[in-house]
DNA sequence: ATTGTAGACCAAAACGTTTTGGGTGTCAAT
DNA sequence: ATTGACACCCAAAACGTTTTGGTCTACAAT
């Protein structure tokens, strides 16, 4: 009497699962032949595959993806490490980014590794373990920095490796990312139309890419509307909402305080927002108030933020779909994208200045 | 001349890599013993262990992890399936949890696939596949509902998986939950120590079990603070800020409408504060508004609002841990959690009602 | 002299695939 | 009669571990 198996035992879900080798006992062919018709390979005749399927079916054949994996040396794997400080971020671009590239990294077969990280040593640490221990297939990026250390360390070794966003001093690699400059550019061409003269830009540490460039939209457009750029409008907040509220109630306490201020993303243009109204100021009319991502909070804030739209989710799915080109090989060199945003205007910029230039 | 393997072409980055034979072969041994000797059985001298161990370190030696899992039959993934509809969501719920989980993970040496799927048959096919596919070795659950068939199908197959939140209509299984009720009743106490009378309550669809769970205790708090629960104060929103705010404009206009609002969520909280505010209303003066969950967002609104803490990212490691344990069979049964979350007075529900009671 | 025991080691099997490098038989052209 | 081409098939190797089921030696107890 052949003894239950110890690993059927502790585990009584795994149905006795039925592998290569019982086809082939069914159909009364070789394991390889069974596999080859499985993969409708050319050297196998169509009656053999006929049969070969059919007794894959009844039996409820399932491929182990373990052996797969280990033949073909590939996890199937992709890694994604969110560069965050703490664990109570909550930008929402995360959540919606990953929602992108997980969807499409199930649709295409593949696990995703994540984790989060603060940028640095730490960070970089982590990158190399998972690279050497063949943990991952390839990497998704986000956030990336002027001067990238992830990104040198995965283009030295070749590690396969797509990225949100651009950077600098380094050869081209495969990237999406949204012309930011552009974007910026467009929030200050509209304010300067609805007549502001004083508008204060809420930047972001310059060391993330993309804050340097919606810094130089800004610069652009003062420069495109022949509006002088005041380094005290300048400031520069670390991205969340309660930074965005500080640095607000710094812009509105200096003696010339601005009648605009184009934020560098939705979370400070809403912490913006909350300081504007703590000052008794009606948002729209005393003030106009821009954003920068279009996350699903600012459709509903109050009032409503004008603010630049970026598609988070289908450039999670790009994303991931150019990895997997890569690494399957199909596309080892895709092209590099950048999208053009477009602006989308709602109330917390008002229809004209409180003191219009005319 | 042996040429060069056609991987190690194709993937430059593959240093090729050391195996346990390569040791053997250093250290003059069989690769058995070498195996043995990393794992530090007790049936390998000491001087060889010593041996196999410094000629590992010297070769950099890393196991290669697919074969581990092909050998060991696991997939060291652990499955998360995101319950929500269409990629817009950015409840930051989830981003805080994930990196719980990922942390976690990450640190125990699990992967993480992860995917969203709307609630219903799609959703119960993604995990059937994903289980019978081997892709995982446990699934992590969130949003339980009161008859979830997720739950049911997991406990059916005796598949290993931990949930954040309980259900109804089934056997024990592990979780860990916050006692909304508890949290509810708190919410409800302190306003109607503020002298609130008509307290409405915005809550979630009460097939979710954590929106049913707050609204007993809205219930519940009303009775005990001897209020009637009055059925036009009680209205259900769909947990997103802006169905927040139509819900509270529709409270607002009844004719006679509430002084406080209750709402099961922040978001769906801050919502109500732009509903009232856009009402001409002063938040924590001329109506309370509360919320539940503390996420960040909460504390820089505008008003800062009076909601009730959960410890989503230490809630997320501990069910990432609870759920390892299951698998590795070191806590084949873990007790189940239940915590006692704590209320956070800001503004939003000012320090007195319009009309106090007294 | 035999038996028992413990310590150190290892060959081979196993995990379940895919790939390599063939083989066999048939038919047509030489 | 040989050769070549073609269609179909397969044994064995490979992927790199861990586990199984031993063996062999030395030494102590009988």
């Amino acid at each position: 009497m052949k003894p239950v198996s110890k690993t059927f035992w502790l585990f009584p879900w795994r149905q006795m699962s039925v592998t290569l080798k019982d086809i082939a006992r069914k159909v009364g062919k070789s394991v390889t032949t069974v596999s080859r018709a499985l993969h409708d390979y050319d050297d196998v005749s169509p009656e053999t595959k006929a049969l070969v399927r059919q007794a894959a079916s009844e039996l409820g054949y399932i491929p182990n993806i373990l052996a797969q994996r280990l033949q073909k040396q590939r996890t199937d794997t992709l890694g994604f490490i969110l560069p965050t400080f703490g664990p109570r971020f909550s930008d929402p671009f995360f959540s919606e980014f990953l929602a992108g590239i997980g969807n499409k990294a199930t649709e295409l077969g593949y696990d995703i590794l994540v984790a989060t990280r603060p940028p640095g040593e730490e960070e970089l640490r982590a990158y190399r373990d998972i690279v050497q221990s063949y943990r991952v297939d390839g990497f998704i990026l986000v956030r990336t920095r002027r001067n990238d250390c992830r990104i040198q360390y995965l283009l030295e070794t070749g590690f396969p490796f797509v990225a949100f966003g651009r950077t600098e001093n380094t050869g081209p690699y495969p990237y999406v990312d949204e012309d930011g400059e552009y974007g910026m550019r467009l929030v200050v061409r509209h304010l300067a139309r609805l007549g502001h003269r004083r508008i204060a830009f809420l930047g972001a540490p310059e060391n993330l890419m993309f804050a340097h460039c919606r810094k130089q939209g800004y610069i652009h457009g003062m420069e495109e509307a022949g509006l002088p750029t005041d380094p005290s409008l300048i400031t520069t907040g670390d991205l969340t909402q309660r930074d965005g509220y500080e640095k607000t109630l710094q812009l509105l306490d200096t003696p010339s305080p601005p009648t605009a201020i184009a934020a560098s993303n939705d979370l400070m243009a809403l912490g913006a927002i909350s300081a504007a109204q703590s000052r008794g100021l009606h948002v729209g009319a005393d003030i106009a108030i821009t954003g920068f991502d279009n996350i699903p909070l600012a459709e509903t804030s109050h009032p409503p933020l004008t603010t630049v739209h970026q598609p988070i989710y289908q450039i999670g799915q790009m994303v991931c779909e150019m990895l997997v080109g890569i690494i399957t090989g199909a596309h080892p060199h895709p092209e590099s994208v950048l999208l053009k945003p477009s602006l989308i205007v709602r109330e917390s910029c008002g229809t004209q200045a409180t003191a219009p230039a005319n």
